[in-house]
DNA sequence: CTCTCGATGCGCT
DNA sequence: GCGCATCGAGAGA
């Protein structure tokens, strides 16, 4: 078993959909360095999660659920543990994980993964592309595992074949912070430090030292 | 390398 | 209509 990486011998463990029911935060920190896994024609397709953003409470103006439920964002509002897939930009797609309890609007988007395993099918989804930009932005990691939204609301276990894998955690200090990239909202919203990504690692969406177009000074 | 801009579907005001 | 939790082509430096 396991051809992927050929180090791991120990059995690897799929995240319980306990994992997902706490805090937004927690969940969103320690996801950096476990492994997403998606299932194509019986081929495993996986990554190290290098990157992610935590969307929690109701007073964030960033988050979908910001105004309410609706059914766009209904699957936020739904059990820990699941996918929540959004189409955005007339063409791209994102992959979230609902946390929180059943009824506490809150997800974690994960924006890069490192591939491990399925590098051939990834480049055939992304084809031209470099395998440096294969799964490094949230839409690209969408097209290279192919989630789209027939994985919207599908609980992250092993039937669904899209789950993640306990795998490696990064060292405090290789875990960095920044505000999130791309979103709208008030001051709060644009500022708090909730993207968390793994320190100077080459699938990282953006370059650390590089800055976003007219934002602020922050990391 | 950097920056600007268009693509393109759909949920929401 | 407007605007979007994005991406990539193309222009310029």
């Amino acid at each position: 078993m396991d051809r992927g990486d050929g180090h791991q011998v120990a059995q690897r463990t799929v995240l319980p959909l306990e994992f997902y029911a706490r805090d937004t935060l927690i969940v969103a920190r320690e996801l950096l360095g476990q492994r997403l896994v998606r299932m194509i024609e019986g081929v495993r397709l996986s990554g190290h999660i290098v990157e992610v953003e935590a969307y929690q409470g109701e007073d964030d103006l960033a988050s979908h659920a910001a105004r309410g439920k609706t059914l766009r964002n209904a699957v936020m509002f739904g059990p820990p543990g699941h996918a929540y897939v959004y189409f955005t930009y007339g063409m791209h797609y994102c992959l979230n994980v609902v946390t929180e309890p059943e009824g506490t609007p809150a997800a974690v988007l994960i924006r890069a993964i490192a591939p491990i395993e399925g590098l051939e099918m990834m480049r055939q989804n992304r084809p031209g592309q470099p395998d440096e930009e294969l799964t490094n932005g949230p839409a690209k990691l969408c097209q290279a595992l192919r989630i789209d939204r027939t994985c919207n609301g599908v609980p992250l276990t092993e039937a669904s074949g899209l789950f993640i894998e306990r795998d490696q955690m990064p060292a405090i200090e290789q875990i960095a912070t920044s505000p999130r990239i791309g979103v709208r909202g008030d001051e709060r919203a644009l500022t708090i430090p909730w993207r968390f990504f793994i320190r100077d690692h080459p699938y990282v969406s953006l370059k650390e030292g590089r800055r976003r177009k007219p934002t602020m000074d922050s990391w």
